[in-house]
DNA sequence: TTATTGATGCAATAATGATGCATTAACATT
DNA sequence: AATGTTAATGCATCATTATTGCATCAATAA
């Protein structure tokens, strides 16, 4: 772990008034250098030993609320999480990008490029979020054959 | 469970290939009756004294493969599945309709009307799947208040 | 009517996630 | 630097959704 990278994670967390622990700055480590989403139970395989499963995924739904890190559900169900981009904050999250679910490796790709069309839908339904889920072959597996 | 309705349940589990149950009756019976999309627990707490929880969760899981119910994953992760409206056969689902999940009563709306937009994402990308679930709070729960 | 094979039920297990409560550690205050 | 306060953690336990193995049963074909 980096020295300014520590630093810039200490302030991400007073920041947002949580107190820097040792968990939260290796999870905010983890998160920051992965290229894709990064669930609970593969943090768990790396972190397992130091971190306890229950507080792991205390620290995560605690970053989702303050808006560090947005969640993506996959196509089994499992919450995958990553870093948010840009202008986040608490209960405040404009991550309406859309994910790739790759179905070889898994793995869940943030493409922060491509943004959520705007949909017109019935009057009466009112809408809070969205989240676009395109599953297939993923830009490395495709390449890998 | 009308006469004539049970004819066309039959027809459909001969259509694929699958013998013709009570338990798939029943499952096709309510599935073809609901509004919205219902997950194996809703199910379970009608059903749960006839049918047993694993039997059901096979009946979804083949209805799902033969192309006879779509499955669509809730703001939770919980499977909920809907009948497939028109045209998919084995493995060849064209459900490509947008999902409502209402925040305060949970239910899933499939919105036949409104398609998934085309999207353009990096080549490289093989695109089998996308499932846009928008959450909110629905019509009916708008109208409550 | 019998044989075949798919479908079911039961028991057990897995995976993801949440809750209650005692203990610990971070930070503010003195 | 010592202390107090409150957030954060660890451990035990539980909840929910879902799967697997295997014996039994029943739907359909022969
Ligand atoms: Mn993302
Ligand atoms: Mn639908
Ligand atoms: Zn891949
Ligand atoms: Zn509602």
């Amino acid at each position: 772990m980096e020295q300014n990278e520590t630093q810039q994670y200490e302030d991400l967390l007073v920041k947002n008034g949580l107190k820097r622990t040792g968990a939260r700055l290796q999870v905010l480590d983890i998160l920051s250098h992965r290229e894709s989403a990064t669930s609970q139970p593969y943090l768990e395989n790396v972190v397992g030993k130091e971190i306890d499963r229950v507080t792991l995924y205390r620290i995560l739904k605690t970053f989702e609320e303050k808006g560090i890190i947005h969640r993506v559900l996959d196509n089994h169900g499992t919450a995958n999480y990553a870093i948010c981009s840009n202008s986040c904050s608490e209960h405040n999250h404009h991550d309406e990008h859309v994910h790739f679910n790759c179905n070889n490796c898994l793995r869940v790709y943030c493409l922060d490029d491509v943004k959520i069309p705007a949909l017109k839908i019935e009057k009466g339904f009112q809408i809070a979020d969205m989240n676009l889920v395109v599953s297939g072959i993923c830009k490395d597996c495709n390449k890998a054959n």
